[in-house]
DNA sequence: ACCTGAACACCGTTCAAGT
DNA sequence: ACCTGAACACCGTTCAAGT
C-alpha cells in the first residue's frame, strides 16, 4: 500500500516534507504534526523522514524557514521600510499562527536572523545612533516576539468555539481572575479590546518604539 | 515505601504538589518536569495528583501564578512605578526560566492579568490619553512577553554548554545562516551581543516606549 | 474524600532488515 | 543510498480498586 507510486513519483525530499508538514500545520494545527501522521501522508514509513530531517526540531525550523521571508524594501521612507517589514512578518504569523510558536520558542531561527538584519539596515537608514541601534533592533524584535505570541495563544484557543467575541469575554474573565472590581483597568478595556485590530495595534506599538527613537 | 509517612505529614495539597513542580522546574528544568518524577517526589502515585490539579497545564499555570507577583508601587514618578512593575516580573523569569516558556505559550494567565491592570493604573497617572492606553499597555506587554520567550529560550540552549560566550557566537552563526557576508548589521552587533546585559537591554526599550507616549 | 498504581493511548526516535 | 515498519523508551491521563 505505501510504495513509491502512492507518492505519485514525487520523490521523498527535505522540501516535500517540509511542504507536507506544512500543510497540515495549517490545516490540522500544532498538536496533529506528528511523524506518524506526516508518514502516512507521505506514503512512506516514519523512519524515512529521518533520512532528510533531523528531527522535529529540525522539521519546525524549516517549516518557519519557508514560510517566512523578507523582501528587500523599496519604501523611500525608511521608518515605512521597517513598518513594512515587520506587518510583513506579522501577517505570515496571521496565516501560519503555529509560526508564532515556533518563533516564541526559538528565536535563534535563521528567519530571525533575515528580520534583525533587515531591521538593522532600516535603523541605519533612519540615522539612529549606533550606540542605539543594537537596544532599538532587539526592542522592534521583542515587539514581534511578543505580537507573535499572542497570536498563536489566540489562534490555539479559538478553535474550541469560534466565536470571537466569547473567547475575549473569557480573556477578561480570566485575567479578572473572578473579582472584577479588583480590576478596574481592564474592565475599562473590554470595549476597545473586544473591538480592536490586531495588525494595527501591532503597528501602533512599532510607532511608539520608533517615535520613541527620534527623541 | 509510598507511605504518609515517606511525606512526613505533609498533606498533599495543590499548593504543596505547586511547590514541588517549582523546585524541579528550578533545578532539573522544564523538561524534567513529568507527573511520574513529581509524584515520586511527593511520594505518592501519578494519579493523585490529578485530584487536586485538573491537568499538566493547570499545574503550570497555578507554578507562573505561584512566582509572578506585582507589588503595590509607591514610586513617585509614575514612569518609574512602569518600569519597576516590568522590571520585577522580568526579574522573576530571570530567576524561573521557565516561567518565560509559559507566558509565551499562554499569555491569558491571570498572572498577565494582574500585570495589564498594573501597567493601565502606571498609564493612567502618567497621564496617558484614555484612547492610547489599550496601545501602549499592549506595546509594554509585547516587550514583556518578547523579552520573557528570549530569556527561556536562552535559559533552554545555555546548559549545553555553560560557556556564554560560545552561546552568543552560535546565535551570531545561526543567524547568519553561513553566509556572515550577507549579514553585516549582526556582524557589526556581535560585540555589543556579547558584552549586553540583558536587563538593562530590557528597559531601553520600554524608554523607547515609554518615550514615544510622551509625544 | 482521597490515594494507589497498573493500564491506555499516545508520542519522538532508533534500527535491523530490506531494495 | 534510501526506505520500511516494528520496537523502544518514554509521555499525560484514566480508572478500578483500595483506605
Amino acid at each position: 500500500m505505501a510504495n513509491k507510486s502512492d507518492r505519485r513519483g514525487r520523490a521523498l525530499s527535505k522540501v516535500s516534507i517540509v511542504e507536507a508538514a506544512i500543510a497540515i500545520l495549517d490545516t490540522e494545527g500544532e498538536d496533529a504534526l506528528t511523524f506518524r501522521l506526516l508518514a502516512a501522508r507521505l506514503a512512506t514509513g516514519a523512519g524515512a523522514i529521518y533520512w532528510h530531517v533531523a528531527d522535529k526540531g529540525d522539521l519546525l525550523a524549516a517549516a518557519v524557514d519557508a514560510v517566512i521571508m523578507v523582501p528587500a524594501s523599496d519604501a523611500a521612507d525608511p521608518d515605512e521600510a521597517i513598518r513594512l517589514l515587520l506587518l510583513g512578518v506579522f501577517d505570515a504569523i496571521e496565516a501560519h499562527p503555529w509560526v508564532g510558536t515556533q518563533l516564541a520558542r526559538e528565536p535563534w531561527q535563521p528567519a530571525m536572523g533575515r528580520v534583525f538584519e533587515a531591521i538593522g539596515a532600516g535603523l541605519g537608514a533612519m540615522g539612529v545612533a549606533e550606540t542605539r541601534q543594537f537596544d532599538a533592533a532587539s526592542a522592534l524584535l521583542n515587539a514581534l516576539l511578543g505580537a507573535a505570541a499572542h497570536q498563536a495563544a489566540a489562534a490555539r484557543s479559538l478553535p474550541a468555539d469560534a466565536d470571537r467575541a466569547t473567547v475575549l469575554a473569557r480573556v477578561v474573565a480570566r485575567w479578572s481572575g473572578g473579582d472584577p472590581a479588583a480590576y478596574p483597568f481592564i474592565q475599562r478595556m473590554a470595549g476597545p479590546l473586544r473591538d480592536h485590530d490586531d495588525r494595527a495595534q501591532f503597528l501602533a506599538g512599532i510607532d511608539l518604539i520608533l517615535t520613541g527613537l527620534k527623541i
